[in-house]
DNA sequence: ACCTGAACACCGTTCAAGT
DNA sequence: ACCTGAACACCGTTCAAGT
């Protein structure tokens, strides 16, 4: 039932009671109204305090990650399971469907995600990680293997997966995977014929 | 000076001056802390009633055309300037560049602008389209010349184009080029060798 | 014709006071 | 140990009253 990281041993009753209310609450409003949902009006649904919610989730962060750590951990075993699939490019692909899939499951989601993955100081920092080093595998065998370009990151996998998610938000799901698509072709080896140069990514300015 | 959609004709002198100010001050403020900006704070600073702000602009959108309208269509102009590039792609190129810069200006913009080509009450909406077209027909001429994939749409490439802004402002603005960089060379005949089956776009679900 | 500023209905976040 | 609800400092938008 819970789906994420488990609330802090032994709360009182009625805490736990409102912890959970707080959680089911919150994935029906983040679900329909996306994750940029107003807090006030979770806590209001939930029947309690604003002062409750966050004294149990500190941030929206917090309470994303007790909606989703569980989930984004799964996609990482996903990634790895899939690092045995026939093709390693088609395994990649497979992996980075699922995970544009996952982000899509609450609007908005993709911004928090980005910069989760480059905030240590995020509760979703950990979950994020992780998806990120599944990416890096599924990539690590593709180039091994020559199906991908040898200067595709880890970090170019993460945005693309997560910027397709965007395009499809604001426009259409298909626009999405088509996005998706195009720059998946663009990681393969066969588009380095005549390709472009591609910019460095230096370290994050600041 | 005023870079938009010029005001009504023969505005009343007060009416004038505070319209530049509102310009001037929602230049600044949108260049240093995104689009979305609050319009109260605008107001402030320009030394006026929030109600004046309204007057003047009824909505969001209305300030940013007002700021944005004449640089979009010089972008759509230059596109058609680069209609006679001596390499298709490399035009096509050179203007998806130029038009994820154009987005950068101001943080969170893509959204906006992703919405507006879709949206006829935009005030966005015209200068919008102009973009999308100049996209257009440089896409049509790099397909015509067998250099681009003949299923590659005008929308799949002003997706792009904002969505990797969108990325670069998430993480950093190489990592935007990078993932522009990806996509348009996924865009590339060359890349439909073994490529991936693209995903169908369908009308607007609603 | 335009401007003002209050009014209304919201936010996120903190924290003293309760039980 | 946890909850409540008010307090504070904000929003966007509308509109009666002024000049």
């Amino acid at each position: 039932m819970n789906a994420g990281t488990p609330p802090p041993r032994r709360m009182r009753a009625d805490a736990h009671r409102n912890y959970q209310r707080l959680l089911t609450e919150a994935a029906a409003a983040f679900a329909e109204h996306g994750a940029d949902f107003s807090l006030e009006a979770i806590a209001r649904r939930a029947g309690v305090a604003n002062g409750t919610l966050y004294g149990h989730f500190p941030t929206r962060r917090a309470l994303l990650e007790a909606l989703m750590g569980d989930r984004m951990r799964a996609l990482a075993a996903t990634g790895a399971e899939l690092l045995t699939a026939r093709s390693p490019f088609d395994g990649l692909v497979t992996w980075a469907r699922a995970a544009m899939a996952h982000t899509t499951i609450y609007r908005g989601l993709g911004a928090t995600l980005m910069q989760a993955v480059e905030d240590e100081s995020s509760e979703l920092h950990a979950a994020c990680k992780a998806v990120l080093a599944a990416g890096e595998k599924l990539l690590a065998r593709a180039r091994t293997a020559g199906e991908v370009r040898p200067d595709v990151t880890a970090p170019d996998l993460y945005a693309l997966i997560n910027a397709a998610a965007w395009a499809g938000e604001q426009s259409s799901p298909p626009q999405g995977e088509r996005l998706l698509t195009f720059g998946l072709n663009g990681f393969r080896t066969s588009a380095t014929d005549q390709a472009l140069p591609l910019p460095k990514l230096t370290p994050a300015p600041k």
